[in-house]
DNA sequence: GCAACCTTGTAAGGTGCCTTGACTAGAAGG
DNA sequence: CCTTCTAGTCAAGGCACCTTACAAGGTTGC
């Protein structure tokens, strides 16, 4: 019941200072996203927009990336699809699939969304120097791709087979 | 209405390579916390942890750094108290307040997490290259010190005033 | 073709965490 | 004393997510 044999004085930790810090920088795009047309998407509904590409995705390959159950998913496609952003369309290979696909106005979100982000890195690359940002997304995209591939399928340059 | 001026193409949004990254490490932490004398201690239980030391905090201030309700930790301080982990204590200057302190058995808890969480850092650190994780805690001890100091003020050395 | 089994998506109910609103006890200032 | 402000608690509600259970459609072997 010592206090640890060495308690090495790591500051604060890591996981709280990356939440602090990707709260700040998400507010920051919440801020600017709520007063666009684009203001009745909720924090939640990021888990579909960030995964759903033009050709369409299924509900249960959006919960594996996204790391949920596929009804919490549903739920979400469904608000989405009552606010017109995206639409459930059968699947052509698979009778019981239905492809989650944005809708015109889905893809105007998406795009905007993605500029938006864009804009604020830049902010912050102004703010704290540009290579000190890109360095970091560097160093964050190779441990993303490494420690959660499953969640940035876009990254994820490994094969996992080839002993 | 048209997809946006430029859409340039920023990769994936540094909020969400921050989220999964900090989920990948939080749950390295998770897993060894779980099996420890410790596995009673739930995340949420970690806004007390993060910002109580051993003089006490008001339940007041516990709120502010976490950016969270008051009733949102008194909850949470109900459930470390039924836990054994922290105490209510009577504070000496204001009768109406309370100073939340850490039991022994909550010392001990704070410790070892923290003691884990730099085990955690080490880890990642020989995997991913000493210089590069304490060039990611600078910069995010950086920002968070800047964008988010009521969430941080074990940093932020800067003081408010003078113009 | 059909029998056993797997997968896709949905429905229903529950839990955890957090919020808004209303209140008591004590502090601060006239 | 009387007003006003602050510290903490109580109660009700909501949102996000999960577990359990199930119908419809594919898959494989015979």
């Amino acid at each position: 019941m010592s206090p640890g044999s060495k308690t090495p004085p790591a500051g604060i930790p890591l996981p709280g200072l990356l939440d602090v810090v990707s709260g700040a920088l998400f507010a920051e795009f919440r801020s600017e996203l709520e007063q666009s047309q684009f203001g009745d998407i909720r924090p939640t509904h990021g888990c579909v927009f960030r995964h759903v590409r033009g050709d369409g995705l299924r509900l249960t390959d959006i919960a594996e990336r996204a790391n949920m159950t596929k009804q919490s998913i549903g739920e979400i496609v469904d608000d989405l699809v009552a606010k017109g952003y995206v639409q459930r369309i059968p699947d052509p290979n698979d009778r019981r699939a239905k492809l989650v696909c944005l809708t015109e106005r889905g893809e105007g979100a998406q795009g905007y969304g993605l500029s938006l982000f864009a804009k604020v890195e830049k902010r912050w690359a102004e703010r704290y120097g540009a290579d000190r940002i890109s360095g970091l997304r560097e160093l964050l995209e190779e441990i993303a791709a490494a420690e959660a591939p499953f969640a940035v399928p876009e990254l994820a340059p490994r094969e996992p087979a080839a002993a």
